[in-house]
DNA sequence: GCAAATTTGGTTGCATGCAATTATATTGCG
DNA sequence: CGCAATATAATTGCATGCAACCAAATTTGC
């Protein structure tokens, strides 16, 4: 006798999970690669340009803080924020009311990259056929997912 | 006189295109994170992993079809591969008709770790409250930004 | 007050990603 | 056939990610 309308049998959902896995992974990657040369012409790599763009919503801060805005912890920030000291883009320096803390701030250079960072952001949209509306629905499920991980 | 109805802003593009940039990256980097410590009783990386996914697919492989569909190169597969091999999972191989070609085939113990793969991918599921609809919403984006972004 | 726990960065080692280059094998073309 | 062009991996060098561990400063419990 035949099933007309079974539930999603276990492979369903792992290829569907697949998918999500391999999906999130490649996409994150593709994005990653279409915005290398645009930021080298800055001197950025793109998780320098991610820690550069919580920089210019504010500063100065923790490496802490930076690390939870991104997901990332002291074995990366800290190599990584120093190549940004030596490239001249951030400041690092002890808290003086809490000599653990390492607050990182902006350098004029830094501040002057923030116009051009912009015009990075257009350059990429107009190279990808990808609409508003997609945008916004894969920015939506993408926070769902985030905030689903977090704990 | 105040505005009640603008258009989207240059602003709020590029904070909906940093939305997307960032939960790429982020998303991509928590479902690693999520799969480690499950791929590490198997022995395997999530790179890894995905590797033995194609190759759960269909064997021998090439390194360069394998690079073609997780995007990519012999810069990164080349030693993952080896890393495999030396763990027992797969064999390299120079292909007898074309001496420039590298098959890359499973070992019987490659093949049995199919099935706890796939209990993997059930505790994944079950650690994270992600509906199926939610899921195939997120895939379906996902597999829309890489077909634009692959050219 | 002070020793233990906690917080915060830093260091080390390993595994990716990837651009650039090299080495080898094959193919195409006159 | 001979040789340039092409295809395919491998190698090298640099920048992440991250676990595991370490060191210093601060906070907490008593």
């Amino acid at each position: 006798m035949p099933q007309s309308k079974a539930p999603p049998t276990y492979n369903d959902l792992m290829s569907l999970d697949r998918q999500v896995c391999f999906g999130l992974y490649a996409a994150s990657n593709l994005v990653i690669r279409q915005y290398r040369p645009l930021l080298a012409e800055l001197g950025l790599t793109f998780p320098q340009y991610l820690v550069m763009l919580v920089l210019w919503e504010s500063e100065p801060q923790t490496v802490s803080a930076i690390g939870e805005r991104l997901h990332l912890d002291s074995g990366t920030l800290t190599p990584l924020l120093k190549r940004l000291e030596t490239n001249g883009f951030v400041v690092r320096r002890r808290d003086d009311t809490d000599e653990r803390r390492v607050l990182i701030s902006l350098t004029t250079h830094g501040h002057t990259l923030r116009a051009p960072a912009r015009q990075i952001t257009e350059t990429f949209r107009e190279g990808v056929s990808f609409s508003a509306a997609e945008t916004e629905t894969l920015a939506s499920s993408l926070a769902q997912l985030i905030s689903a991980l977090e704990h």
